[in-house]
DNA sequence: TTGAAAGCGCTAACAC
DNA sequence: GTGTTAGCGCTTTCAA
């Protein structure tokens, strides 16, 4: 960004105040603390600035003073486009965007895809403190953000019992899915997760690799439904779990067809997240299956396209999340225990889930 | 935002220097010019910044040094919220976005909701350079941004000569809806378009304000929909056109309510975004009107749900428009015109027009 | 009210 | 390969 037509350039604080004849603290003034010097005064510098085409003082100067950037960074580790493609990562980013723009505060995207490694973003960020969403509990950007000296606070992922945090309890939310489909008679089941670890594993998910995912929220919410079905004495280890490192529908179905097709006698699949059970439907239908009579499908999240789907699922508040998080760390008080936050979520029985048909009805129809 | 458990503070270069008995030149290359010093004393540098908790150079005084930000800075006078849930705003921003990440720099949102005055926020914003979506022709922000000593482009709005900008030709596009509607025989139509100014105007719009509008696109559209109109001997200043402030679907149904009561006898609505046309939809089924037997709705922007919904609308590249923008920015090297960029569109006929009823038809049925 | 002095923490010539 | 010097542009006691 070299220069560009608009770009007046040159005088500063200084200069103005020589041209003046004042001090620079009398411009400073003027600018920042207008009842310290006469109205007149004031005009007249102001005036003077106008016609130096002197545009205020330098932001960044004024931050390295004053010790406060005026912004808040977010930390996705994730390509940006996936983060506004995300209905759960835009409402965040929508929530912490107005905790921000209630504070006057600036949001700054940093840039950290996951392909990456490169830490510089981080450094390179003039923020007052960050809030990290969604990211492995072993991602070197976030090991740079807690290198620096500001506050942080985090969402979701990881967790950590060194800084502030909100999120969910993953794993009460997802054992209402689970005692749902319990009740309805389910046994068989699968289960549809995403990325579990940085490493790209497109595939069936051995249980060591379940136990030991960085990505907390999908262990906690694996666990959870290990805990849930153990109770009705289904044996965890052969239950079939297929993992997507990429967030899509597209890859919701293709994960559903891998399981299926390893494991046609499954009665429910059940997804970690909205947008792999959208995509779950789809290879529903293109399988034939009727859902809930031949198939049930649950979500996570709560997301819109999943209400109109119908989709049985968890709501949480996404929103709510974001702008939690941006409070919390705007009000970043001193305080000597990290705060967490936790949201509630609500279990949404939609028209995706049914008591599994028996082996006759299989056989002879419904 | 003061301090949080995780701050740890203190150590600068200059102190590192002094306990390591080396320059502060050997400290800072330790960090930006690693072959700039023997691998032995870059390593005893970080290690002894690790022992003493010094977390790198500090971005702002790097930024003061270097006059560099290392981010972008992204100007929509609009509610944030609303930025995140109009997906034009969503997809002009992952545009924007994608630009910057890829130039590995940071994307600042600067708050600056329309009822917010206060211009303090863009001249807080530590960027290399603005990217101004969407905001009218005399938005004081605005003003505050191309004070600012650093480059600028434009997206839509506003229309200046001494930017870059980037857009659409919203004239020639919107030609394309009125062609097909007047080839259709459509002769009575109303429109219904977004906010057109600073103040609010929930109601019908005078030719004054129509021709007046600081809101550039709106002002274009309306201004080629008349001409087109003329061609065929529609006197314009007849034709019914309902503003609304706020972006939403619900205020498209209340527009369309307005203007349908007002004048019953409108075969075609023509909306200006896609969002407004959704809104009209949902009026007209609750009036009882079939599109398009009985009401030609068209719509402006091609989103996802407009296709869904089988709107006649012209599509525009809302990612593109986002990514050029970031890259005109980035790439503003020395130029002495500004320079344009004009995306192409393209115009989707649907299934929410067809040729209007004769009046005979609409006496006794089709 | 206004001004002088003292940095905020860092980088970039340039000299050694 | 390393150190010296000179600021980047601003705010803020403190004294006048």
């Amino acid at each position: 960004m070299a220069q560009s037509m608009h770009v007046r350039r040159s005088a500063t604080l200084a200069s103005l105040a020589a041209e003046l004849g004042v001090s620079r603290t009398t411009v400073s003034n003027a600018y920042n603390r207008p009842d310290q010097l006469s109205p007149e005064l004031r005009r007249r510098v102001l005036e003077t600035a106008r016609r130096l085409g002197y545009p205020g003082p330098d932001p960044v100067a004024r931050s390295l003073r004053t010790r406060k950037a005026g912004a808040v960074g977010l930390l996705l580790t994730e390509n940006l486009s996936y983060a506004f493609r995300d209905p759960g990562a835009v409402g965040f980013l929508e929530g912490v965007a107005l905790a921000c723009e209630e504070a006057g505060l600036g949001l700054l995207l940093v840039p950290a895809s996951p392909e990456r490694e490169d830490v510089a973003a981080v450094h390179k960020a003039g923020v007052d403190g960050f809030v990290v969403y969604s990211v492995p509990a072993d991602d070197p950007h976030l090991a740079a953000v807690l290198e620096r000296p500001v506050p942080t606070v985090v969402a979701d992922q990881p967790e950590l019992d060194t800084v502030d945090r909100v999120g969910i309890d993953d794993g009460a939310a997802i054992s209402g899915i689970a005692r749902h489909l319990i009740e309805l008679g389910h046994r068989r089941v699968g289960v549809l997760c995403m990325r579990l670890d940085r490493d790209r594993n497109d595939d069936f998910v051995p249980m060591q690799r379940q136990r030991e995912a960085h990505f907390h929220v999908q262990r906690a919410r694996l666990a959870a439904l290990a805990n849930a079905f153990g109770t009705v004495a289904v044996d965890w280890a052969s239950v079939p779990v297929v993992e997507r490192f990429d967030h899509t529908v597209a890859n919701g179905a293709s994960a559903a067809k891998q399981l299926l097709d390893r494991d046609p006698h499954v009665t429910a699949l059940i997804c970690t997240s909205d947008i792999l059970a959208l995509g779950a439907l789809t290879e529903a239908r293109r399988r034939g299956l009727r859902v809930p009579h031949d198939l049930t499908v649950t979500g996570f999240d709560g997301i819109a396209d999943a209400e109109r789907a119908g989709l049985t699922t968890v709501r949480q508040p996404v929103l709510a999340k974001g702008k939690a998080a941006g409070e919390l760390l705007i009000n970043a008080a001193e305080h000597a225990k990290p705060r967490v936050v936790t949201l509630e979520t609500e279990l949404v029985i939609g028209t995706s889930s049914a008591a599994p048909r028996t082996t006759e009805e299989r056989w002879f129809g419904p």
